[in-house]
DNA sequence: CTTCTCTAGGTACAGCGTACGTAGAAGCGC
DNA sequence: GCGCTTCTACGTACGCTGTACCTAGAGAAG
């Protein structure tokens, strides 16, 4: 989010007491980091928390599985905890942070081999099979991965892995990096485009009446042919496996320049 | 959004009133489509509407563009447009339609050649191009668009052109419809990718000090690895230009069974 | 003209994220 | 031990959101 909210503009941090003792009546919280990650989970001075990161990244994803993300609010996931609304706060100091906590939650679920096998077609095939499950469980997840970068010992985690299962392919970094992000955002639209599809069979049968319309009214006309050249719909898993081969073909691909 | 929101299962349609003048008490609007272009523009009874749903969509993405998508707010948006609040509820019955509109007017500022030349990879190079550019124009588009099919009249303009770009490689509809779902996928990740890199020096720098501690701390060795392969950051247009090339190539490869 | 349908818009409500302030518990320096 | 500091817990309150519902009134159809 680039522009989203013009933060005004970084009010331009206090200037940094260099002294810390010069002045105590500034108790001064100079920077806290703004990556939820680079907060220390507990400081240890204070009373023992009464809840986890974990805990907590654990009640929002059970109530964002039930009932859809949006569901997932502050007061929702503090009232599943058994806690104050705005005790919430003290674990995660915005929202924002909140779905941090549940983006890196739900990438533990993989499940991933100590080493990679060397074959880099089968275990990308394996990691996507893996993403696409983990992706059907929790219906909310595509949309965020997509949206935030997800750092977090999870994911990092994952990325390590993709990164030493591609390592075959001689690429260097970047490459690999960059080849992550087609690999997952091929997964996360796939994902994304299943449960439009699996929204409700009225809104299919709209679109579907929708599609036909226009298709028939002249204009679109290769959308028309498509749909007549097309087979029977193709069974979900199948059509992610054809295209998934494609999208590691280009990665393995030496350097495409055609 | 398929479990989101938990619509109460679909109120069973009313029966269906077989004969309309039967019972003159029931005005029955029995099925207002959900989706808005399947909604006339303009029944023909009342007044004239004061606006159009080109208007409100560029009103809207005036205001998403200077401020952010959750800047364009019925209330904003119904502001800019000198109207009351609730008067927008009589073009967008719901706030969704009004993300649609936006979606499809966007997508009306493709430029597209009537017929494409038959050089697949130009093309699609070409269309891609002409993407991030409107992407990086809009920064709220690319979540938009992984977000909704995206129908509309100017959106099912650029599919009919995808589909017509990629008529020369033999591919039958479905196939191509993933093919542009696959290339669709990839642009809109990069453009939200460029947009997080974009965000702030602040965030940037405790990215990496995040990454790079994560990283010596021994965990994550091929991270660390890549990092330390990586060569300098690469403008973002080669990069895209190099990741597009295998994307297109994947679309090319004749079925790439390997 | 009457009638019906449409538009415009105000009021109101539930729910959201969260700023702020208070009360008390737990660790540190003396 | 004491007190200081820092933490946790949580209630209240504010401004914002989407939108249900209602009242007027404009204009086409009969």
């Amino acid at each position: 989010m680039p522009s989203s909210k013009s933060e005004p503009s970084d009010p331009s941090e206090p200037p940094e007491p260099s002294e810390p003792s010069e002045k105590p009546d500034k108790p001064v919280p100079p920077e806290a980091p703004e990556l939820i990650w680079l907060r220390p989970e507990r400081t240890g001075r204070g009373p023992r928390p009464a809840h986890s990161r974990d805990s907590i990244a654990a009640a929002a994803i059970s109530i964002a599985d039930a009932e859809g993300l949006e569901a997932a609010s502050m007061r929702r996931v503090a009232a599943a905890l058994g806690a104050g609304t705005m005790s919430l706060y003290n674990y995660v100091p915005k929202k924002e942070h909140l779905l941090d906590l549940m983006l890196d939650a739900a990438s533990g679920e993989y499940r991933l081999p100590p080493e990679p096998s060397g074959d880099v077609r089968a275990d990308l095939t394996a990691l996507a099979h893996q993403q696409l499950a983990i992706f059907r469980r929790h219906p909310w997840l595509p949309a965020l991965v997509v949206a935030r970068p997800g750092i977090g010992p999870n994911a990092l985690r994952y990325t390590d892995h993709f990164l030493a299962a591609t390592a075959p392919t001689g690429l260097d970094g970047g490459a690999r990096m960059e080849a992550m992000a087609l690999f997952n955002g091929f997964i996360c639209q796939f994902a994304q485009y299943e449960q439009t599809a699996a929204a409700g069979a009225k809104w299919q049968a709209e679109l579907a009446g929708y599609l036909g319309q226009a298709a028939a009214g002249g204009e679109y006309p290769h959308l028309a042919q498509a749909f007549a050249t097309a087979g029977p719909p193709a069974d979900p898993d199948t059509a992610f496996d054809r295209t998934l081969n494609r999208v590691i073909s280009a990665i393995l691909a030496p350097t495409s320049e055609d």
